[in-house]
DNA sequence: TTAATATCCTACCAAAATGGTAGGGAATTT
DNA sequence: AAATTCCCTACCATTTTGGTAGGATATTAA
């Protein structure tokens, strides 16, 4: 299950996404508008921007921003960043593997299942974006 | 992500699995060689026996067996049971269905997306089983 | 150069989930 | 009736989650 962090962060981003091209967006309008709370959200943008899909800027007239194309973000990319691992075993994480403590990987039946249903939903997952969220949502 | 008690409740099965047919095997036993802590053990296998996977016998030659064969039970009929929903949101899942608290189904993109990856993954982990983790892991 | 505007950073906190442990009760077999 | 084995309830420490508080820092505008 995605955190509720997680969802917040996609709230927001689909917002920006919206308006994408327009701007900055204060962080406070994207918490009256999408019913997050402020602090929270302060952080979670802080946190995409870190991992290079929002840029900001201070000040008056400031606010945050996509980096890239709500195109080039994919879902897989944001749950990794604020949600943690898509698979479902650290031993089977492309992104943030770690050595089973008492399994021979080579002959571990569990870690080949669960590497095919890794794929499976990483094929959707990278495949899918912010932009696709926009559009299926009208 | 599985939680430690998932994995443990794996590990436990695709051993009955093994035993699968020559009767009831000991929680200790299972607990010994699949270095499962015993009390923590025994109340996965009980909860997997409500869930009417397992069967047990109690006093001398008693133990936990399973209830029907390997090939009948499905990686996400345990994953449910121990570990919960599959999907990655509540208002996406088929098992532990909520309804989110302020988006419109109909209209809403994130859970369209959610759902196409919720039976990208749902294929594998439906259709696979406690017997294909044996076979993997030979 | 000062005030206003925004993001950024650090630290804290309560509640829930996770990963257990303890101890005895109930059923079954010998 | 004694031994064996699962079953049940209750507790507990640690980690994660979902925030809040308060001020520091950068930018702009007067």
């Amino acid at each position: 299950m995605l955190s509720k962090k997680t969802r917040y962060a996609f709230r927001a981003l689909t917002h920006l996404a919206e308006n994408y091209g327009k701007g900055p967006v204060l962080i406070c309008n994207i918490s009256e508008q999408k019913n997050i709370p402020l602090k929270f959200l302060e952080n979670i943008l802080n946190e995409l921007k870190k991992a290079d899909m929002l840029e900001s800027k201070k000040g008056k007239g400031g606010g945050y921003y996509l980096k890239v194309s709500p195109k080039k973000i994919s879902l897989a990319t944001v749950i990794r960043v604020i949600n943690g691992p898509i698979a479902l075993l650290p031993c089977v994480s492309l992104n943030f593997y770690e050595k089973c403590a008492d399994c021979d990987e080579k002959h571990c039946g569990m870690r080949k299942m669960m590497t095919i249903a890794r794929d499976a939903t990483l094929k959707i997952l990278e495949k899918k974006t912010l932009q696709d969220i926009l559009v299926a949502g009208t």
